[in-house]
DNA sequence: TTACAAATGAATTTCAAATTCATTTGTTAA
DNA sequence: TTAACAAATGAATTTGAAATTCATTTGTAA
C-alpha cells in the first residue's frame, strides 16, 4: 500500500484513509472520478454537516453543482453520507467515517447558527414503547436541538 | 354571543370555537378575512399536519395559493400554527388548538406515509444535560419517528 | 491502446416557497 | 350608512434547492 501524502483543495490527507473510501466505491461498481474524490475529501475536512452549495463553493470549479447533488445522493445510497435537516429547508450532509459512531444529533443556535455535535440521545426504550403502542417496526428517528449559544446570550 | 352554526367547505363548526381564533387574530391587529377564516377552519378539520398545497386544494379556489403561504407564515408568527418536517422537503402544518397539549411528535410510515400522532417524548432531563454540556439556553427540539406500519409489514 | 459503459458539465426543468403590484376588502371613524 | 384608508388578496413573476436531459468526456477492463 502506498501511503504517500496527496495534495488536494489545499488540504493534506493520508492516502491510507482515502483508500477505505475508494474500496467502498469500487466494491459498489462505481468509478473513482475526480469529482467524487474531491467531494469525499472535502467532506472529510468538515466537522459539521454542510450543504451541497457549500461543497460546490469549496471545490472551486473542480466539480459542477449538478455533480455535487448527484454524488451526494449516491453517497447516501451506499451509506457513505448521512443527511441532516436543521429546519431551514436546506439539506446538510456529513461523511460517516469508517468505524465511527454514526448515530448522533446536533444543537443549533437560533441566532448565529453555530452547530455543536452531540453524543446525547434518549434510551432505546422510548422507541420500543412507541413500537408497541403503534405497531410500527424498524423505528428510526430524526432529532435536532435548538437554542441560544452562550456567545449570543452574552450580547 | 351568537352560537349559530355556519357552513363552510362542506364542514360544520360551532361558531363559539371559531371566535377564540377570531379574538386571537384581532388581538394581533389582524383582519379577519375570508381566506384566513377558511384556512383556519380547514386546519381545524384535519387530524394530521398538512401541506400548503393540501390546504389550497381543499379550499377549492376560495383562496389563492400565495395567500395560503402568507397566512400560514402569519399564523406561525402569532403562535396559532406549528410546523413539522417529515423529511421529504415539504413543510406540514397543524393548528395549535387553544388549551391543548401542543408539544407532540409523529411516527411516519416509510412505505405508505401513514402518520400517527404521539404523546411520547423523552424527559426534560435530556435537554437539561445538553444545556449544561453545551452552554446553550432556551433549548427546544424537533423530533419525528419513522418506521414501517403494521399494514405495510403484512404485505 | 481501444472500446464502451458510466459519469460529467452545461443547460434546462421541476417544485416549494416568496415576492411584486394593481385591485379588493375589512375596519374604524365620520 | 357611508367614506377613507391601511391591510390583505389574487395573479403573475421570481427565487432557490434539487433533479433531469443530453451531448461530451473519462475511468476501467479487455
Amino acid at each position: 500500500m502506498n501511503n504517500k501524502v496527496i495534495q488536494c483543495c489545499g488540504n493534506i490527507h493520508d492516502r491510507s484513509n482515502l483508500e477505505k473510501w475508494i474500496d467502498r466505491l469500487q466494491s459498489n461498481d462505481l468509478k473513482l472520478t475526480k469529482p467524487r474524490r474531491a467531494i469525499l475529501e472535502y467532506l472529510h475536512n468538515q466537522n459539521h454537516p454542510i450543504t451541497n452549495r457549500e461543497i460546490y463553493d469549496g471545490l472551486y470549479n473542480n466539480c459542477d453543482l449538478a455533480s455535487v447533488y448527484r454524488t451526494i445522493n449516491l453517497f447516501i445510497e451506499i451509506g457513505l453520507v448521512q443527511q441532516f435537516d436543521f429546519g431551514d429547508g436546506i439539506a446538510r450532509f456529513e461523511l460517516i467515517e469508517p468505524g465511527e459512531h454514526s448515530h448522533h444529533h446536533h444543537i443549533i443556535c437560533n441566532d448565529c447558527s453555530k452547530v455543536i455535535e452531540l453524543d446525547h440521545c434518549f434510551p432505546d426504550s422510548l422507541s420500543e414503547t412507541i413500537a408497541k403502542h403503534t405497531g410500527f417496526s424498524g423505528i428510526t428517528h430524526k432529532l435536532e436541538f435548538f437554542g441560544t449559544c452562550s456567545n449570543c446570550n452574552d450580547k
